[in-house]
DNA sequence: TACCCCAGCGCG
DNA sequence: AAAGCGCGCTGGGGTA
């Protein structure tokens, strides 16, 4: 049963759609305990989820419409479908309907204000979507992938609730070594002090290295001819200042991004909760706001601890993409080099020599690389690799030419913006520019294909892993097995120690129903590296 | 003061 | 054995 839920009632239908009932809901958490059952249909989930958790109420399955509503409005699989053909409305982003001022719905709403004066059809939204997929090109794969999305609405809600568990006291012992004793505002720790004062001996100039102009020309001035202050670029240069300089960088980057300020904004009691945002990245990866999620350095991960009696399984999904690519384009040459380690498998297949040189064509392939060690390796590959590299190939030469380009499951890319449309101008800067620029989409498109496929598999490895644990747990999420982290191709999941065993089972089981699901029998494997730890510092 | 952009770097 | 893809965040430095 289907429980469609609006601001003030819920409306039951049956599985094939019929309305069966409506009431008036005024407490959401209570009527949702007493309809444990039931698929709940709402506009967004980060809406209604939080209060059900916070009063105990836990969801197994819903239908997040908003962000199956930006799926289906892209996607080349549903492009006939009414949904997709009306004007931009209510569900669609508020840029996107600032960009049709004649749109009548956008009329309806005060975008200045923020808040819409009329409250959207939940029950109106879900039917355009139910016919949408249904007269798709790929009914099973658009509602799959609106499934696993919104099963990933959930765990993001889930895993904010439950928090990161993260040690303060650690956390600042950590940052203590490698920087110093926390320093007054405005002022650097020792270690930091130090540093600036080697470099500022060593280039014999007084300057603010926090400033990269003042260090520009601090290093100009010391008679080094550097473009940039980057520290890839610096790496090339033999000076005594540039030792002190690297170290100066990656320490003065972990005292602002993630110093004691960090700890104190954004961990509480133990636990570091940032906002998980499903959907947010074009290709349907995930993005996360408050305190970099994302972009948890490895230096201070060893503060990632497991409660007291708890272990913290810790899994990553070995050479992701290049998995994906293997069984998207059907290569079976490189679904056999995937049977063991995949940069290992393509060596021995004689494409390269050397383990890092395929792990580099690769990576050259997927993002289209066309110079250096990498965009020389591509040709070998792709004469080992035929029907893998013309996939990519093919996403490229598409996007070159404007055209859409769509993932396993069916999300597209979005058309290429203005500034890529070609210009009339006929002067040779104008066409040397709208070809880099043509160059530059097609880059993207083919990247698409293969980011956005993979992160299909990620949400159905988790969708799926998040209902092995919820079999073992018997009440509250946070008392039992539960995930508390995912990074693309990596989770991690928080469990009782006498569990962890089992957790780790799970995990690879998940990732195997998740190749199944988005390419049936094909024989391309996915296999899943699990540390089980009592830090996260320890994994890998 | 409040904002915006850039350079740079963390993660995959 | 890269400088090709996707993000978020920070401090510096500019403008209004």
């Amino acid at each position: 049963m289907f429980v469609v839920l609006s601001r003030s009632s819920a409306s039951s239908f049956s599985d094939d759609g019929t309305l069966l009932g409506q009431e008036s809901v005024d407490d959401p958490a209570e009527f949702a305990a007493a309809h444990l059952s039931a698929r709940w249909v709402w506009d967004d989930t980060r809406r209604w989820y939080p209060q059900l958790l916070a009063a105990g109420v836990r969801v197994e399955r819903c239908v997040d419409l908003r962000l199956s509503h930006a799926i289906l409005r892209h996607s080349a699989l549903a492009a006939d479908s009414d949904l997709a053909r009306a004007s931009a409305g209510p569900w669609d982003a508020a840029a996107e309907i600032r960009d049709e001022p004649s749109s009548p719905s956008a009329a309806l709403f005060d975008l200045d204000e923020g808040e819409p004066r009329m409250e959207p059809d939940p029950v109106a939204e879900w039917m355009l979507q139910r016919e949408a997929v249904a007269t798709s090109l790929d009914p099973a794969r658009l509602g799959l992938l609106l499934a696993a999305e919104s099963a990933g609405a959930l765990i993001a809600v889930e895993m904010k609730f439950a928090g990161l568990p993260l040690r303060g006291e650690v956390h600042e012992a950590l940052l203590e070594d490698l920087l110093g004793a926390r320093p007054r505002y405005g002022e650097r720790p020792a270690k930091l002090e130090a540093l600036k004062q080697q470099l500022v001996t060593a280039l014999e100039t007084e300057f603010n290295p926090d400033s990269p102009a003042e260090l520009l020309k601090g290093l100009r001035r010391a008679g080094l001819q550097v473009e940039s202050t980057r520290s890839w670029e610096l790496k090339k240069i033999e000076h005594p200042a540039i030792a002190p300089l690297l170290e100066y960088k990656k320490l003065s980057r972990l005292m602002t991004a993630n110093g004691w300020s960090w700890l104190e904004t954004w961990v509480a009691n133990g636990r570091f909760r940032p906002e998980y945002i499903p959907g947010g990245v074009v290709t349907g990866r995930w993005a996360a706001s408050g305190g970099g999620a994302l972009q948890l350095p490895k230096q201070i991960r060893g503060a990632v601890i497991a409660d007291e009696g708890w272990k913290l399984v810790v899994a990553d999904a070995a050479q992701l993409e290049p998995r994906v690519l293997a069984a998207m384009s059907g290569d079976a040459a490189m679904a056999k080099a995937g049977e063991g380690d995949m940069y290992e498998g393509i060596v021995a297949s004689g494409a390269v020599a050397t383990r890092a040189q395929a792990k580099v064509a690769m990576l050259g392939a997927m993002y289209g690389a066309t110079t250096g060690d990498s965009g020389r390796l591509v040709p070998a590959l792709a004469k080992a690799f035929p029907k893998a590299i013309a996939l990519v190939e093919q996403a490229a030469r598409a996007g070159e030419r404007g055209e859409v380009v769509t993932t396993r499951l069916g999300r597209s890319s979005p058309l290429p913006g203005q500034q890529w449309q070609a210009q009339s101008s006929i002067d040779a800067a104008a066409e040397s520019r709208a070809r880099s620029q043509s160059r530059s989409w097609g880059r993207f498109t083919r990247n698409f294909i293969v980011q956005g496929s993979a992160a299909e598999w990620a949400l159905c490895w988790m969708a799926s892993l998040r209902g092995k644990l919820w079999e073992r747990t018997d009440s509250a999420l946070t008392t039992g097995p539960h995930l508390v982290f995912f990074l693309h191709d990596e989770v991690i999941v928080h469990t009782p120690e006498h569990l962890a065993e089992q957790v780790a089972a799970d995990i690879r089981e998940a990732a195997a129903q998740a190749g199944r699901l988005l390419f049936g029998a094909l024989p391309v494997t996915f296999p899943v590296t699990t540390a089980i730890v009592d830090n996260y510092g320890q994994a890998k």
